[in-house]
DNA sequence: GTGTGTCATGTAACCGATTACACGATTTGA
DNA sequence: TCAAATCGTGTAATCGGTTACATGACACAC
């Protein structure tokens, strides 16, 4: 048995398909009793408007794509989720598209998007602008999620990881580090380099060398490259950490070759995953609120559609870029701030000191 | 400027709409001649069919839905990569609506994907299906991911929650564990009622006195949990959980309380989250193949939308119930076998040693 | 040369909604 | 009392594809 049209609905009902579009749409002008008569038959027969029929003739699709990268599993469930609650409210749903690890498999998710969605999210840390450009041809609104986002002309949402790296660093230089390691996330991706930028700028400014090794965002690479400090001879205090995964390993590292932290070496995670509060010590990061960035993301690609449907161009604002701040959460694996500092000027602003025992959803 | 139209494609490269939309889909017969005007003219235009008016007419949208409860970060994202894969290569579309807590939101999810997708993922651990059905009259093919769906007659793919405690309970049993205590997960929760059952069943053979205290399937009750099972006057020398997060917080109870894992009281978690390789001890689990799970509940659900396509009705195995058998992954929150069992009939099929320093990404 | 079969291509109906415009009924104002 | 305004409803064009069927070209056989 096919499903009922409107022009079903509209026999049962015994009145136009225009009377019964006018009912179930906004409620243009009819008699409510007609309405309540429409409303019943449209109940009686399940009937349920055709989305492809209905985004023909009104060439909107009330729906949004959202291009994903491969990696990070808790940071983009929770991004979603962010997105969906925002969405619904908007009356839109979300298409996804994830794992795609480099430029062309997203050009081409891309593609594949066009003529479904009415808007896009593109969050994929190693594609190019120029490439971006080019598969986006056809003037569909997007917002860019990625890190170095900033650098290009379309509207975008970023991570300041280069000022989260600098509070990291002066965290550390604030409880009394002098020596401060940076463990890297893979070179490449723009995330890390922001990241790794920012330290370097941060230690430069506190007249003090650098030391950098190389990981991959991994958990096995932290713990790596955390021993192979150790195995160097050149001392350090502190370890500023590309990611929490990363910063993870690393901890183990110490544990297992009994470097204690935070006496020994103090360390600090960027992303505040979950895992960071449940580890011990619990781990120092920079916490980005996901699903809020996910929110703002999703008003602000509705806000370019619904210009663009109004026949505006794109406004000074619809095409910035706007910067998400992560916030230094202090646990365990840093020491308090030395006391020159603690009674004077209190904490900077943004910094919450976070509880040992803090819940997690499971 | 407006968009490209079949027919704007068919103008520029001389020829007729039936003639490029032959050549852009499957090639009925077309001269390779004017296939290639057709394309290159397709390319200079950049041109792409309208999804709508291609939905229109062949009735079929190319999506799919999935309907999400609110928990379980990493659990989704795994399992949405595994889908989405399997998407791509069947030339399928996802489309997500999730953070459903409770069985309505999850029908008006479900409605409101009437009419835009070819079949529907139903993952809502506290649905119940008489709801569902209701929801559902209008004949989309769905499989059901949740727990307890075996007993629906809808095509379903779930978790053997059941056959999991048991296995874990076993494995206690084998390490020489004699009072087993369990943290059970939420009531109302269709997967924590199956983990419960199979650990009262598996207690009850054993001929051991069953004892549970009752979590809510995050971490800080968990921790509460363990706190309140050693302020008990009953002694216990395991404890299962009805999933890795309130282990985890049981383990950092225990931690705190000075009672030592796996010495004094051995620990075994549900999921294998990723947490779960990096805490110390490392938390011997029962492992579920997410994302490989996501990919056969696609395929068996574009099995089902080709089916009714080509008009067959359900076949048996069609609505039949698959079953996912969790797998045990033994780290160190547990004992070895005892000696005894040992040398003799090795390991039990399905089990795994995880070594400590496996890798996670990031 | 005519009939027939094959094959590439074109014509036009259709999918199911929205909506501009038309229409008739009723109300309003002079 | 009649013109104009208002309002609910209906008619039909339209959106952009797909595809059944028609058409016309050409090859081959008789």
């Amino acid at each position: 048995m096919k499903p009922a049209t409107i022009r079903d609905v509209a026999r049962h009902a015994q009145v136009s398909v225009a009377s019964v579009s006018r009912a179930l749409n906004g409620s243009d002008t009819v008699t409510e009793e007609t309405r309540k008569r429409i409303l019943e038959s449209a109940e009686a027969l399940q009937y349920v408007p055709h989305s492809g029929a209905r985004s023909l003739s009104t060439s909107k699709t009330n729906t949004l794509g959202i291009i994903l990268p491969d990696l990070y599993g808790e940071f983009f469930s929770e991004l979603i989720r962010g997105m969906d609650l925002a969405a619904r409210e908007h009356g839109y749903h979300l298409i996804v598209s994830s794992s795609h690890d480099d430029a062309d498999g997203a050009a081409t998710a891309i593609r594949s998007m066009r003529g479904r969605v009415d808007g896009l999210f593109v969050l994929s840390p190693q594609i190019d602008s120029a490439n971006l450009a080019t598969a986006m041809a056809g003037r569909l609104p997007v917002v860019l999620m990625h890190g170095g986002a900033g650098e290009s002309t379309l509207p975008s949402i970023v991570v300041d990881n280069n000022g989260g790296a600098h509070a990291a660093v002066d965290h550390l230089l604030a409880t009394g580090c002098r020596s401060i390691a940076h463990i890297a996330g893979p070179a490449g991706n723009l995330e890390a380099e922001a990241r790794l930028a920012g330290y370097l700028e941060a230690m430069a400014e506190a007249g003090l060398e650098p030391h950098v090794v190389e990981g991959d965002f991994n958990q096995g690479s932290g713990h790596a490259s955390a021993r192979a400090l150790m195995a160097a001879s050149r001392r350090f205090d502190g370890v500023f950490c590309g990611n929490d995964m990363m910063a993870i390993g690393a901890l183990l590292a110490f544990q297992e070759a009994g470097v204690r932290c935070p006496e020994d070496v103090a360390v600090v995670g960027f992303d505040d995953v979950p895992i960071a509060a449940l580890v011990r010590p619990g781990l120092t990061t920079l916490r980005i609120r996901i699903a809020e960035t996910g929110r703002r993301a999703l008003q602000r690609l509705v806000g370019q559609i619904e210009a663009a449907q109004a026949g505006r161009e794109a406004t000074a604002s619809s095409s910035a870029c706007e910067v998400v701040r992560p916030e230094l959460v202090i646990r365990t694996s840093t020491r308090a701030a030395v006391s020159t500092t603690r009674a004077a000027d209190g904490r900077p602003s943004g910094v919450t000191a976070s509880a040992q025992g803090e819940n997690q959803d499971g």
